[in-house]
DNA sequence: ACAATCTTGTTAAATGATTGTCAATTCTTT
DNA sequence: AAAGAATTGACAATCATTTAACAAGATTGT
C-alpha cells in the first residue's frame, strides 16, 4: 500500500530526532567558521559520539554525504533544518505571563529561528496591557478567538500545573497544532497534537541524583 | 573486589534515572490524595507505562514492594526521594541575572525541594544590587570567593553561550559539584562534576519536528 | 591516467532496554 | 485456619539501539 511519491513513511526513532538539534548546532558553528566539508570521523571527534552513529543517523533521511569526500556542511545544515521543520515559520502564543512566560517572551533567538510570538495571555488582571516586546498581555478569555483569528500553531504553556490540563483542553478545542508544556503535569491530548514537555524540576532532580550518586 | 557494606555499585541506566522524577511526581500526588498502597498494575494504568517496567525500575534499587500487597505509597515516595538525593539540601547560585535567571530565582518551588538560592551574579553593572527574593545581584568577579565561602553545591548557568564555557571553567576551579546549564553550548568539565543541560531551543526544534512530520 | 587514500552507506554483530511470564509469597475472605 | 486471589521479583524473550566492519565509489596527488 504505497502513497505515490511519498517515501518517508519510515518511522524515525525518538532517539534519532533528539540528536538532530545537536547536529544542527554543531553544523551551524562549522558553517559560521567557514568550514565547507566534514567527515563523519571528524564530526565524531568534535561531538564525542561515534562516527558510525552519525552516518546511521543521517542515513535515516537519505544519503547526504559522498564517499571519499564527506558531508558538505552547508548542504547538510540546510537539510537538517528542513527535517526539523525550521524552514517554515510558526506563530505562537504564550499562556501564562509569569516570570517564565515573560522570560520566554523576551528571548529574541526564537524569533530568529521562525518562532513568532503573536500573543501573551494571563488570568491576572494586574498584567493586562503590560507590554513585552511590543505585545500586550491579554485576558485568557481571549485565547480562543485569538488563536482562531491569528493562525496560531504553537501554545507555550507557562502556568502552574493546576490550570494546565484545562488550558490544554481549551487549546485543543482551538485546533492548536502543538503545545510546549512547561507545567509540571502530563497533558492528555488527542492523537496528532504535538506535546513537548520541559519539566524543569525533573531536570533538577536528575542533577541531584547525579550529585548524590557521585 | 568488594567494598564492605556498599552494595550499590551497580550502574543504573540513564533511562531509568530519567523516569524516577515522574514516578516521584505521581507517588506524591497519590500520597496527597490519601492513597496508602498501589500495585504496579494500577500505577501502570495511571502512568501509561507497563507494569513490568515499573517493577523492573524499582528493583534496580531494591525490593520496595510486597507480594500480594503492592507498594506502600509513602514509603516508596520517600525511598525515591532518597535515591534522587532529595533528602538533602543544596546551596546554589545563579550565574546570569537575565530574564531566565530572574525567573528561576523567583521560582519558589525549588526551595521547597531543598534547592536554596544563595547568590545571584551578573556582569552587567546596571543589575548590581537589584534584589530578587531578598538576594542582591553581585558582580561575577565575586563568584569565586562566594562559592568557597558559602559552601555552594550547584551553579545555574543562565548566561549567553559565548561566556558559558569560560564560566564553567571558573566554576570548576571553585570545586562546584554540579552545573545546571541553560546555555546553548556543550560544557566540557572533568569527570565527577555533574552537568545537566536544559537546551530549550533543542526542545523547541523537537516540537517543530513533530509538527513538520505530522 | 593511475594508484593510493579516504569516506560513505549498508549490513551484520553486539549491546542495551523493554516486555512477558511465572514461581513464590502475602493478603483477603470465608 | 484454609482456600483463593493478588502481586512482587526474577528470569527469559523480544525488541530497539548502537557499534563495528567492509565493499563500493569518490577524491587527491603524482
Amino acid at each position: 500500500m504505497w502513497r505515490l511519491g511519498i517515501v518517508d513513511d519510515k518511522v524515525i526513532s525518538q532517539a534519532v530526532v533528539a540528536r538532530l538539534p545537536r547536529y544542527y548546532r554543531y553544523l551551524g558553528e562549522l558553517k559560521d567558521s567557514g568550514i565547507e566539508r566534514i567527515s563523519s570521523q571528524d564530526l565524531s571527534t568534535l561531538m564525542k559520539v561515534t562516527a558510525s552513529q552519525i552516518r546511521q543517523d543521517f542515513n535515516n533521511f537519505g544519503g547526504f554525504g559522498q564517499q571519499g569526500y564527506g558531508y558538505n556542511v552547508e548542504y547538510l545544515y540546510n537539510e537538517i533544518a528542513k527535517i526539523l521543520g525550521l524552514d517554515k515559520s510558526y506563530n505562537l502564543i504564550i499562556v501564562g505571563a509569569g516570570n517564565l512566560g515573560q522570560a520566554l517572551a523576551n528571548y529574541v533567538n526564537f524569533e530568529r529561528r521562525g518562532f513568532i510570538v503573536k500573543g501573551i495571555f494571563d488570568k491576572n488582571p494586574v498584567l493586562y496591557g503590560k507590554e513585552l516586546r511590543g505585545i500586550a498581555v491579554q485576558p485568557v478569555e481571549q485565547i480562543e478567538r485569538f488563536v482562531r483569528e491569528n493562525d496560531i500553531d504553537i501554545a507555550v504553556l507557562t502556568i502552574p500545573k493546576e490550570g494546565a490540563v484545562k488550558a490544554a483542553e481549551l487549546l485543543v478545542r482551538c485546533d492548536i497544532k502543538a503545545i510546549w508544556n512547561f507545567a509540571h503535569v502530563d497533558l492528555n491530548v488527542p492523537e496528532g497534537i504535538v506535546v513537548e514537555n520541559v519539566h524543569l524540576s525533573d531536570s533538577l532532580m536528575k542533577l541531584s541524583y547525579g550529585i548524590a550518586n557521585q
